[in-house]
DNA sequence: GCAAATTAATGATTTATTCAAG
DNA sequence: CTTGAATAAATCATTAATTTGC
């Protein structure tokens, strides 16, 4: 029931650990260029398409703060119990890095990560792929606690001095940076890693 | 400062004012070959890609709800204050249309409504445009009062029973349906109306 | 009048919820 | 129950109005 109109995409074993892998290594929310990486390479394991990639790093990435959350919320939970009881543990807990809800990174980009606009194919495009690592951190926001969380994580994101109004003269590829072509797939293209062992699931 | 590279798209007076005519005739979620149509009738006034029709429709239709919603609360804020001095108005208000929060209208959509991955692009797009207009109502929920209100709205949907894999025979432009082309632009192209003499904005 | 300083609107992103397929 | 897909809500960031001091 795979190649026919079944609705919705169910990734094969390799794209999903190529997917871990990448989100390992730190990638969190992909570019469009990134998405069309990642998906041109996941298209030699079964069909997919760039939303696909697009939508599970969106819910890889929600779910995995989500179940930050409730690990907290329960630790905190039990911390309170153990107040009831004694009293004076670590009082000020709940009193650390308040104050920065929400996310932080935001490194003002320019381009658009996810949305691709049906006519932006007909308008010349101009999307600048030079793109740039960058390290920044994470908050995870606890409602239950107001406690929030530093997760360090390497985000992927533009570089703001490719603004520049780039008419026709991109056409020459070399401009004065080295033009740092991010390894989403080294070199060795199929081989993953040697434990294929761990299950899908493990509640 | 317009052509250069102002980083933000800011709509012309004639893109504005067709937009929120397409939103008074009930548009709220173009689908993508709705926001191509749109954007490439509106690029006749000036540049504009089909991220900002995207974002524009978005963003319009949340801070409706945003208005609706506050205005409700305004009102109940009144009625709880008449209520404390005569106690017997509406007793019952707050305990109709609680339960269903959030958004309703979900036709099970097949087709993505705004993201077009980079990678469809090559993947032959495969995008069935016959569409068909379809009634469907809006929940608005008041967080204070737990009311919902109903606001009927006319919502372009797709079609569900399109999903069949299209793969070359589309270029036989006639199917069995009328292939309704919704009338986005009926034929009038340049003329919006006689009144153009409202200001910006009038407080 | 007219810039600098503030404030209000609103374009653009990201997170949180929700629905439903498997 | 897990998770792909979709939408709503919250937030950030930039531009336009508006005010203010000169």
């Amino acid at each position: 029931m795979s190649p026919a109109g079944s609705s919705r995409w169910s990734p094969t074993t390799e794209q999903l650990m190529i997917l871990e892998e990448l989100y390992r290594s730190g990638i969190r929310t992909p570019s469009a260029s990134q998405i069309q990486q990642i998906t041109t390479h996941l298209s030699l394991y079964g069909r997919i398409e760039g939303k696909n990639v697009f939508y599970w790093f969106q819910n890889h990435k929600a779910r995995d703060r989500q179940k930050l959350r409730r690990k907290l919320s329960k630790q905190l939970q039990l911390q309170q119990q153990l107040q009831v009881h004694h009293c004076q543990i670590n009082p000020d807990i709940t009193n650390h890095y308040v104050g920065t809800f929400g996310y932080t990174p935001r490194p003002s980009t320019q381009d658009f990560p996810f949305f691709n606009s049906p006519t932006l194919l007909f308008q010349g495009g101009a999307a600048n792929t030079s793109e740039q690592a960058l390290n920044c951190t994470w908050n995870v926001h606890n409602p239950q606690s107001n406690v929030v969380e530093k997760e360090e994580v390497t985000c992927y994101n533009y570089d703001p001095s490719t603004l520049v109004d780039v008419n026709n003269q991109a056409s020459s590829c070399c401009t004065s940076r080295p033009l740092k072509t991010l390894d989403l797939f080294p070199l060795t293209t199929t081989r993953i890693t040697e434990d294929c062992t761990t299950p899908p699931n493990q509640p």
